[in-house]
RNA sequence: AGGGCUAUCGCCAAGCGGUAAGGCACAGCACUUUGACUGCUGCAUUCGCUGGUUCGAAUCCAGCUAGCCCUG
């Protein structure tokens, strides 16, 4: 009997041609769109091509037609609010940094999709992330960079388990994106030429103050203090929700060299500023660390570690400490690490594991 | 009330008679499948005001205005 795999289809070119090779590979496919965000005649997000708009829905909906596919809209609305919006505002509003990406893999991709694909029958989720699971030598199930991949989306997905991996489907791994394209077009996809996505999907005006704003309300912080590192006051900031650590643009403050938001303390309001060697730090405390390639962190460990999307990698040991935090040592400091983001781990080219930068 | 000093882009600041440097801020664009960073481009026909000298003045002179400092 043919095995039932689930594509989650976003109307993109990835997880269309996906969705053709495991058809051509014998299996038994459902395309699913999730509807996470926008509201049924938003047409100010539609314009922008968001990944979860009504033109996603009817693009998938298109592709699986031609495939001859099934293909099912579910809602997963809820979902996506509790663990990602909710998420992106509240630490915003705390002073972090959040990485929304990761939350919607962890929690509305990898748990309420599997979940939901279990329950009709399928054995396998699949995805059009450039990425490769493979089983290591100790029996643990990890994920690798497909080697031809211009860009790593392994980042965003450290925190899978896994059981999740064991049920994950990852077929364009194996491909670059110029093929990945020249598939589509080869078999007549219509979003063979669509634009890769590109901010956020739920911001798409990329004004995230003003969502946070809309969002929270009454709740968000007011203007406040920029302070240097001695503590003197330099000017007011607009709130703590405009800034990140590393931010260089829109502070207004023309101090005659360049300066940076160095750290942000939500307790007092105030937003730290520093000049460009400040926001270096050589060490990075992890807490919720999910771990891939091994099943736990006894000893250190040199690694490579990515601290934001896009970053090439710094090298650190990494150890685990007593209360399951992960400390990372860099030799080479590392620039703006931001709390709230993510750093994820790798070691011979797989994703060891991952934690919350504190 | 006297004496001195200073007035150049939002901030800082070159300029010292030959036709307005630079930094920061700001804006736009590029890069970017999170936030950032980064890069590129733009940003004073005008130098507190009014006159004068000069072929030519932000630069010299006079007066005025404003701010700062010192002395009663």
């Amino acid at each position: 009997m043919k095995k039932k795999v689930v594509v989650g289809m976003s109307g993109g070119v990835d997880s269309s041609v996906a969705a053709y090779l495991l058809k051509e590979q014998g299996y038994d496919v459902v395309g699913i769109t999730m509807q996470i965000w926008q509201e049924e005649g938003d047409d100010a997000v539609q314009a922008n091509g968001g990944c979860c708009g009504m033109s996603a829905v009817e693009d998938a909906r298109r592709v699986a037609e031609m495939l001859d596919i099934p293909h099912y809209v579910m809602n997963f609305r809820n979902e996506f609010r509790r663990s990602v919006i909710d998420y992106f505002v509240e630490e915003y509003l705390r002073g972090r940094t959040p990485n929304p990406c990761i939350a919607c893999n962890r929690y509305v991709k990898w748990e309420a999709l599997m979940d939901r694909s279990r329950q009709i029958g399928a054995d396998y989720i699949a995805t059009g992330h450039y990425a490769r699971i493979a089983r290591l030598a100790n029996g643990r199930l990890a994920i690798r960079n497909s080697a031809a991949a211009a860009k790593d989306q392994t980042y965003a997905l450290y925190s899978l388990t896994q059981e999740q991996l064991a049920g994950t489907l990852m077929p364009v791994g194996e491909y670059t994106k110029e093929q990945v394209r020249a598939i589509a077009a080869g078999q007549g996809l219509p979003v063979a030429d669509k634009p890769d996505s590109q901010e956020i999907c739920f911001v798409p005006d990329d004004d995230y103050a003003a969502f946070i704003d809309r969002e929270a309300g009454e709740r968000v912080p007011g203007p406040g203090n920029f302070v240097d590192m001695s503590g003197q006051v330099l000017g007011r900031h607009r709130g703590i929700t405009h800034y990140t650590v590393g931010q260089r643009r829109g502070l207004g403050l023309s101090a005659g060299e360049r300066v940076f938001v160095k750290e942000i303390r939500p307790e007092t309001n105030e937003v730290v500023i520093g000049r460009d060697r400040d926001v270096f730090c050589s060490e990075v405390l992890c807490d919720r660390v999910n771990y891939m390639a091994v099943e736990d962190l006894t000893e250190a460990v040199p690694v490579l570690a990515k601290i934001r999307y896009n970053h090439s990698g710094a090298a650190c040991v990494i150890e685990k400490l007593p209360d399951g935090r992960v400390r990372c040592r860099f030799p080479e400091p590392v620039r703006a690490a931001a709390p709230g983001q993510a750093a994820v781990f790798y070691r011979d080219g797989y994703v060891l594991g991952g934690g919350t930068i504190l």
